[in-house]
DNA sequence: CGCCCGATGTGCT
DNA sequence: GCACATCGGGCGT
């Protein structure tokens, strides 16, 4: 089983953006692995960037963004929701990508602990549910996810063609002016393939 | 120090 | 489709 290494995180944060898609998120819990392919994402890119939570410059709060690439920065919202993104790009720039949304492949007994009063399709189509399914809280923030050893990491799944990829702008940034408003830095696995073969089977044990 | 509002999710109308 | 939950960061006073 590879991980993805830090120099994979060091790229441009949107093509990490891109190139996650298809790769495995893995949390592990207390010997459990629970797992999914992720197939949503969103890029966030400097302090030029409207839509950034660096926007303002370091905070305490964003302060894992400066940080080295491969990094979790996790960060909580609307007073109850916790999101993931993995620290992208060089030290002191602030740029990271946004987990929006896995395909659970893997500790679905664990997983419905939390989700299991939805229907499964809706367990982790979202980047505060996917937290929620994978037990992943602000105790994350700072997590190295290259780290062979760590709780949280992305294993290399299947690289997916362009073919089954769509983009567009960002969700949920309505606050922000162009050209960040319309930057299309979200990348996502097209719903007509999400159960495809292309995506699920060939990464799935 | 107080106020506004958010990279969202859920339940109700 | 829409209101609301719920709280801390960020910024203006």
């Amino acid at each position: 089983m590879t991980l993805l290494d830090r120099a994979f995180f060091e790229q441009e944060v949107a093509v990490v953006a891109r190139q996650l898609l298809g790769q495995r998120l893995v949390r592990h819990l207390a010997g459990a692995r629970l797992a999914g392919i992720i197939v949503e994402t969103e890029a966030y890119r400097g302090e030029e960037d409207l839509a950034c939570h660096a926007r303002s410059g370091q905070t305490a709060r964003n302060a894992v963004m400066y940080g080295p690439a491969g990094h979790a920065y996790v960060y909580f919202t609307y007073g109850m929701h916790w999101c993931l993104n993995a620290v992208c790009g060089a030290v002191g720039f602030p740029a990271a990508v946004l987990v929006r949304a896995i395909i659970p492949t893997e500790g679905l007994d664990e997983m419905a602990k939390r989700r299991g009063r939805f229907a499964q399709a809706q367990w982790c189509n979202g980047p505060a549910k996917l937290c929620q399914a994978l037990f992943v809280d602000g105790t994350f923030n700072g997590t190295d996810l290259a780290d062979p050893q760590g709780l949280l990491t992305i294993e290399a799944g299947k690289a997916l063609p362009e073919s089954v990829v769509q983009t567009g702008p960002r969700v949920g940034i309505g606050y922000a002016p162009e050209p960040w408003l319309s930057m299309p830095w979200r990348f996502s696995v097209a719903a007509e393939s999400l159960h495809s073969g292309i995506v699920k089977n060939e990464n799935t044990p």
